[in-house]
DNA sequence: GGGCCCGCAGGG
DNA sequence: CCCTGCGGGCCC
């Protein structure tokens, strides 16, 4: 087995050879101390999250094959003279100061509610205390019905800065839902919402950044308030948001427990409280509306607009405007309004009271409903909702009684845990069940693996055997998984010739040709099996090429933990000897067997036949795996075995268009098509090195061997290899015409292609002279059903290019297969038609629906 | 060359 | 979870 190792940075990978899964990590170190320059103790390793530590091995922490280890190389320690002032002090202080101070406001968290100390003579603000105002977010540009709770003379800092203060400070608040659910909430929506990073309120501390974005720094254009003359005084560098020198300290209603923000009163006005009609709407005024920037059809926060447009109906009424994202230049241009309803009348400061005694009976102001928090139960209080409340059982009650999880942030009910909680624990962190860690199974630098319960199980660890597994491919599972057919595919697989070959079984797998490492058949006992692997392991096999007898799997005594043995009992058609025997188009008959009447029309098995089969077939391959194509089941029926025991027969013949590879096309194509033996990445070059171990360095040519043969082993450098050798021989008899290359397509035509070599030679040789143009034959493939010549194949998405008249012929709309390889094109997985296609089977089957 | 016996992956 | 298995490498 062989790893690679590579640096963090990943300037450095190597590979290393001659490891088995029990190789310790020590042993590993050793092997890299030379190509790393790293010496035993400055090395750490890490694999998945993992350091590795001496004394385990690379099984304990589940290391495969050609999986990537990385190494750090600890700095070499070298003393040095303590220094006086080692950079202690400035790490803390500047810390502390520069937290919350990113944008135009800043968060403070104040501890113990301070009264403002400069209150008296302060009437003269704008505002009043007690005012009922709307205040804007300067986050998302929103106004919120709010109220002015104090006010202060704005200082020299708060005259260029915001300031807001915090009141939720108990520590025991944090945890409880009540507190911070809403904050949660917004944060989650805030995600969801495209660039307008939209919250309420502002008021939580990442807010800072967004408010750069929205208000804070275009105030130099003050055209939505009083008195601009102000601005102009000041210095055009400095940052001006009071009019009249006071700060307003506000609360927003139903936000209450999110403190109080400082805002000048160019961010305030009085509270709308009158409706407009629709129909009194003119174009070009400015209103206040309802609208949701992220879902216009949903209830959203309360903008200004300037109306550019009414539409109406006699049921609908809609108005097309700007939504101005604050006082100032962001606007969402053409936004729809459904809401029309809701319009308000923007009030102007001075003309109207806010104060809230006089804003009683009649002019009280209507309040307004915002987007629902809860996008799950739209807010709805009767509702139970596992998203806004308990996580567990969904109920609103007991907010003070709900723990929230510093992880996913879902709350949940002390009494719903398990076991419930009496009281809001006393720790800083608190994870919810499904977020936390099992503290058990947390490996930390240094200490030893937990022993894994299925490891505990394996063999190995149970009869305490110190074998090792070997440093080859015999204990190795698969490093990719085929994704291209799901498990239970029948047929071919798209990608993979017939003739194409593994050196290993486990390859075989991972190419999803036949899933199971060991097992001969794949299948489903229902179903039926998809494919099998025909490799000698039963005496009673039979192989004539285009047919062979197959046995049943079963029927030996495997105990030992042994994966073959000899016959010892009677075979049974159940499982896998049940699902071989559904392919065959007869009922199941699991007494006498069965034979089917029409042999095609029963479920195509893929064939592969294994090199070990040699000894009784001369179809066998040489080497390795070959897929050999799809057969079907003839018949099936027990029999009494050499054994003397009952074994299951199966008669399985060739149906597959594709030439078998002991045929002379079959060989033609297997070469035309460049296909040899593929083995694991990595897999030469480690017998290389074992070779090079073996014979010392005198020997140097089979290493050069070994790499010819890994040149060819990729289908497309073989292909090119072989395109390049043909241009060249050409080169060399005739005199050079031209610099175009043979097109793969054509060349592949003039090699596989016997009846119209000639044509397709001149086709290249009209390319090469420049005579035809590259594009009028890129198109140019073989059908695969009738191998004929075609320039515009259909292309199914299983990439068969199959002809016009051979898809009208065989394809089936209802069954909705590809005609060769009868890929499910409709019902089993989400295969998407590609327009070219969809044209094609509209124009054949007219009544079929393609578009899905 | 034959015996031994392991992880791995798949199905039930 | 358990049962199954037409591999594969190493030791004798």
């Amino acid at each position: 087995m062989w790893i690679q190792v590579r640096t963090f940075d990943g300037q450095k990978s190597i590979r290393v050879d001659g490891l088995s899964k029990l190789t310790k990590i020590e042993e590993l170190r050793s092997k890299l101390v030379d190509p790393f320059s790293a010496p035993l103790d400055r090395q750490r390793l890490f694999y998945r999250g993992k350091q590795l530590e001496n004394g385990q091995t690379l099984f304990d922490y589940s290391v495969g094959l050609n999986d990537i280890i990385q190494i750090m190389i600890k700095a070499e320690y070298i003393p040095q003279e303590p220094k006086a002032d080692s950079g202690f002090v400035s790490e803390t202080s500047d810390s502390e100061h520069s937290t919350c101070t990113s944008g135009g406001s800043e968060v403070v968290l104040e501890s113990d509610d301070q009264p403002s100390t400069s209150k008296e003579g302060l009437a003269e603000g704008t505002y009043k205390i007690g005012d009922l105002i709307d205040a804007l977010d300067l986050s998302i540009g929103a106004w919120f019905e709010a109220s002015v709770v104090d006010l202060s003379k704005a200082s020299e800092e708060e005259n260029t800065e915001l300031k807001h203060t915090d009141t939720a400070t108990d520590v025991n608040d944090a945890k409880l839902v009540d507190a911070n659910h809403n904050i949660k909430d917004e944060n989650d929506n805030s995600k969801m919402d495209n660039g307008l990073a939209l919250k309420v309120n502002g008021i939580m501390k990442e807010q800072n950044v967004c408010m750069n974005g929205v208000a804070v720094e275009t105030t130099e254009d003050t055209k939505g308030t009083n008195s601009s003359e102000d601005i102009k005084t000041e210095a055009p560098t400095k940052l001006q948001t009071c009019n009249d020198g006071f700060v307003y300290h506000v609360k927003f209603e139903g936000y209450e427990d999110q403190g109080i923000l400082k805002l000048p009163d160019k961010y305030l006005r009085p509270r709308a409280r009158t409706m407009i009609d629709y129909d009194d709407v003119r174009v070009n005024d400015v209103v206040m509306v309802n609208y949701n920037p992220d879902e216009p059809k949903e209830r959203g926060f309360w903008y200004d607009v300037q109306v550019t447009a009414k539409k109406s109906t006699r049921t609908y009424k809609e108005m097309i405007g700007n939504v101005r994202l604050g006082i100032d230049a962001n606007v969402l241009k053409d936004c729809r309004i459904r809401l029309t309803d809701e319009i308000f009348k923007i009030e102007k400061q001075g003309e109207v009271t806010c104060d809230p005694d006089l804003l009683n009976g009649e002019n009280e102001p209507f309040k307004r409903s915002n987007k629902a928090e809860c996008a799950h139960c739209k807010d709805n209080p009767k509702r139970k909702c596992k998203q806004c409340a308990c996580h567990k059982c969904g109920g609103k009650d007991d907010p003070d009684r709900q723990l929230m999880c510093d992880e996913c942030d879902m709350a949940y009910h002390l009494a719903c845990l398990d076991p419930p909680l009496e009281e809001i624990p006393d720790v800083e962190e608190w994870y919810c069940p499904l977020c936390k860690n099992d503290a058990s199974q947390v490996v930390m630098a240094g200490q030893k693996l937990k022993h894994s319960k299925k490891k505990a199980k394996m063999a190995s660890s149970i009869n305490g055997s110190t074998r090792d597994w070997g440093k080859g491919m015999a204990c190795q599972g698969r490093t990719k998984v085929c994704t291209i057919v799901p498990p239970n595919h029948f047929g071919e697989i798209p990608g993979i010739h017939v003739g194409q070959s593994w050196k290993f079984r486990v390859q075989v797998s991972e190419a999803g040709v036949h899933r199971p490492h060991v097992a001969g058949i794949h299948g489903r006992e229902i179903e039926g099996a998809y494919s099998i692997v025909l490799a000698g392991g039963y005496e009673d096999d039979e192989d004539r090429g285009e047919e062979f007898l197959y046995t049943g799997s079963g029927g030996r005594d495997l105990s030992g933990n042994k994966r073959t043995a000899e016959q010892s009992m009677d075979q049974k058609l159940t499982k896998m000897n049940s699902a071989l025997a559904r392919n065959c188009n007869a009922p199941l008959d699991s007494k006498k067997g069965n034979e089917a009447k029409d042999w095609r029309a029963g479920k195509a098995v893929r064939v592969i036949r294994n090199s070990k089969g040699r000894k009784h077939s001369k179809y066998a391959p040489e080497e390795g795996n070959r897929y050999d194509g799809l057969y079907k089941v003839v018949k099936f029926w027990p029999e009494t075995g050499r054994s003397g025991f009952l074994v299951w027969r199966y008669l399985l013949r060739r149906d597959d268009p594709q030439h078998a590879p002991w045929t002379k096309q079959g060989q033609k194509k297997i070469k035309a098509l460049g296909l040899v033996m593929e083995y694991p990445d990595g897999y030469l070059e480690a017998m290389a090195t074992k070779e090079k171990e073996r014979n010392g360095d005198k020997d140097s040519g089979s290493e050069e061997e070994v790499k010819s043969v890994k040149k060819g082993q990729n289908k497309g450098k073989g292909q090119k290899r072989k395109r390049k050798e043909t241009e060249e021989d050409t080169a060399k008899s005739t005199p050079k015409k031209c610099k175009v290359t043979i097109p793969s397509d054509i060349q592949k035509l003039i090699d596989c292609d016997e009846t119209n070599k000639k044509v397709w030679e001149e086709v290249a040789q009209e390319i090469q002279t420049g005579k035809k143009l590259l594009s009028a034959v890129e198109d140019a493939f073989t059908c695969i059903c009738c191998q004929e010549v075609v320039y515009h194949p259909i292309t199914m998405p299983c990439q068969h290019n199959i002809c016009k008249s051979c898809l009208q012929r065989s394809f089936k709309a209802d069954v909705c297969q590809c005609p060769y390889c009868r890929y499910d094109l409709g019902k089993g997985y989400s295969m998407v038609f590609n327009k070219e296609l969809q044209v094609i089977l509209k124009e054949l089957f007219p009544g079929y629906n393609v578009g899905r």
